[in-house]
DNA sequence: GGTTAAATGGACCGTACGGTCCAAAAATGG
DNA sequence: CCATTTTTGGACCGTACGGTCCATTTAACC
């Protein structure tokens, strides 16, 4: 990140042999499926395919990458979910899905990495300050197209229109996350798909 | 634990010095605040109030101190939100306190701990067997707890007499895990009330 | 008070951690 | 092909990790 912007300016020299982008994106990966403290500097090394000196040079320090990485993560899952919103049949169908979509990792076969932000906010988020605003500004964001979608569904009367779209929207968080930490301690993911039905039975 | 069971039988020799409990109690204290990988040995060390020789002895290693932690928590809070169920005015009544208690911490002065049960779903239940059976252990008891409530709340009329007490059960602990993670994430306390009235919503 | 069994403190183990530093290599612009 | 700028691998840093071991102390039983 450092470097992009020092480059951006005015280079000679040696360029940048790896893509900062996708070597952001592996250590993503690690982080999300390890979370930080389990993360070891090497794992990460591994993972994005770079020296030490390269690391340091590009990122700075661990920590300072595993912020990069939860910004990286907002972005793209809050862009992927306004898109899953546009391309819905309708606002509560998004929903539905999108519930169902973290209900159904538990059918994946590999490990469950849940969400980059929930695992942090629970391992992470009261020991550094920094990285607590990362997860309070994802959450924020994330509630942000939640509530999107259940002003739309209010319009279309798909929903009550004394609904509170904040809560609401919050409390679709809530369901999000609890949904992904039961995933986590091992609920099958049809036994989860029921639960999805009965959290969508609270908007009416 | 070890020790004890030895000594149950026939003992000559120096007595235990801590009461292995307390020394227990600790141990849970720190790894429900700070989370299994971010405790090290000194942390447990000082709080326990034990020399690293004694720990040793007593509890094995780090990793069996801490699924005796997680096998403790469960038996604990299991038989807590039994008391809070006997003790409730009805059923609905214990459902609703029981997801108010989680939502409040979020009020609490200090660092937020969440449940040592979800806390470890999150961070290490997808890397070792042992530990993933105590969490899965865990949420089945307090799933049987709600599951119980939900069906005195259907006997009592509360509830309609066609509601699944299993899938509602999941439900409940479903939520009860997003508030949790919600608190870490820094959502204030009186939105997350709001978000456990949206959730009894889903009860009926 | 001797014997015995266990707990105790502290030295010690190898390893891995996150992070720094530097000399050498390499790719661009001129 | 030279000069410049940056990357690069790898040596190196001190620290802390989880865990073992042993000589000593301690308390209970006879």
């Amino acid at each position: 990140m450092d470097c992009t912007v020092q480059n951006a300016g005015m280079q000679t020299g040696r360029p940048l042999e790896f893509d900062p982008q996708l070597a952001l994106d592996a250590a993503m990966g690690v982080f999300w499926q390890r979370g930080f403290e389990a993360t070891s500097l090497s794992d990460l090394l591994a993972a994005m395919g770079l020296s030490k000196s390269s690391f340091y040079n590009a990122f700075g320090s661990k920590q300072q990458l595993f912020e990069a990485c939860l910004v990286r993560f907002r972005g793209r899952h809050v862009e992927r979910m306004r898109e899953m919103l546009r391309s819905a049949a309708s606002a509560l169908a998004f929903v539905r899905e999108m519930l169902l979509t973290n209900a159904r990792e538990a059918r994946e076969p590999g490990p469950r990495r849940g969400c980059l932000i929930m695992n942090t906010a629970t391992e992470f988020a009261g020991r550094d300050a920094a990285v607590a605003a990362c997860v309070a500004d994802a959450a924020r964001d994330f509630a942000g197209v939640f509530r999107t979608a259940i002003e739309m569904a209010r319009e279309h009367g798909e929903i009550p229109r004394e609904a509170d779209p904040e809560v609401l929207a919050r409390y679709l968080l809530t369901t999000m996350a609890g949904l992904r930490t039961m995933v986590k301690a091992g609920l099958p993911a049809d036994e989860l798909e029921k639960v999805v039905e009965v959290a969508m039975g609270a908007l009416h």
